[in-house]
DNA sequence: CTTATTTCAGAGGAACTGAGATCC
DNA sequence: CGGATCTCAGTTACTCTGAAATAA
């Protein structure tokens, strides 16, 4: 992922973090730091790198003055766009020689495994 | 995971060299490397700073005039021993739920996954 | 007053690239 | 000479803790 991310100037933190967005536009800061599990400093960090290069924009919360809500500019959303499909390859190495239902029981205990992680 | 080493004073990715050390007494720094997916130059500033706190200790390969290989320390085996056992109750936590044929499961897709990646 | 969110500041471990030395 | 291993040097992104300001 490392590898392939490099010549489109992401890293792999950066990459979940702007799935994460694409997938809860307006998602706080806060909210980013314990869906990953790391402090709201170090999530902090990565946001204004993505702010920065332009890949993300943030906008104050209608109703709520503290929050800071995170959504992809058009910039993020093309290059976003381009490691999802640059990525898929490596899915499909890792699982290589699976069947249907393996890939579909994995994804199924790993999101059973989060689940209970983030219940602690 | 962190927040149990911390009190003993290892870091994750320390913990998982300790362990592979445990496994193949006399490895490489450069076999370390390859099997954690990191550069020897990477996986050297680990090694060196397990040496420095004493929890490892490499010694010139026998016949091989290059080679260093690595060996726990007592200390490395007491402190590694006191790790594992904290963090057992982490994969207890995160596998809650799980049936014994489901743990099993998924332990073995994940070592599949293991050795998919390692064929790239 | 307590809690949550954001932010600034500083530190450290861990990853990388580049370069070089040594050995097979 | 080519390939593998080890090492030094420098850089960067990411993680943490501590502290503070603001808002609910």
């Amino acid at each position: 992922m490392d590898e392939l991310l490099e010549p489109i100037g992401l890293t792999v933190p950066q990459y979940n973090v702007l799935s994460a967005v694409q997938l809860q536009p307006g998602i706080s800061n806060a909210t980013l730091a314990r869906g990953a599990f790391v402090t709201a400093q170090s999530m902090q960090g990565i946001v204004a790198n993505l702010e920065r290069i332009g890949l993300l924009h943030r906008k104050p919360h209608p109703t709520h003055g503290r929050i800071r809500q995170s959504e992809l500019t058009e910039k993020g959303d093309v290059v976003l766009a381009r490691a999802h499909k640059l990525l898929i390859g490596v899915e499909e190495a890792m699982t290589s020689g699976f069947k249907k239902e393996e890939i579909e029981a994995l994804s199924s205990l790993l999101h059973r495994c989060a689940e209970n992680m983030h219940a602690v």
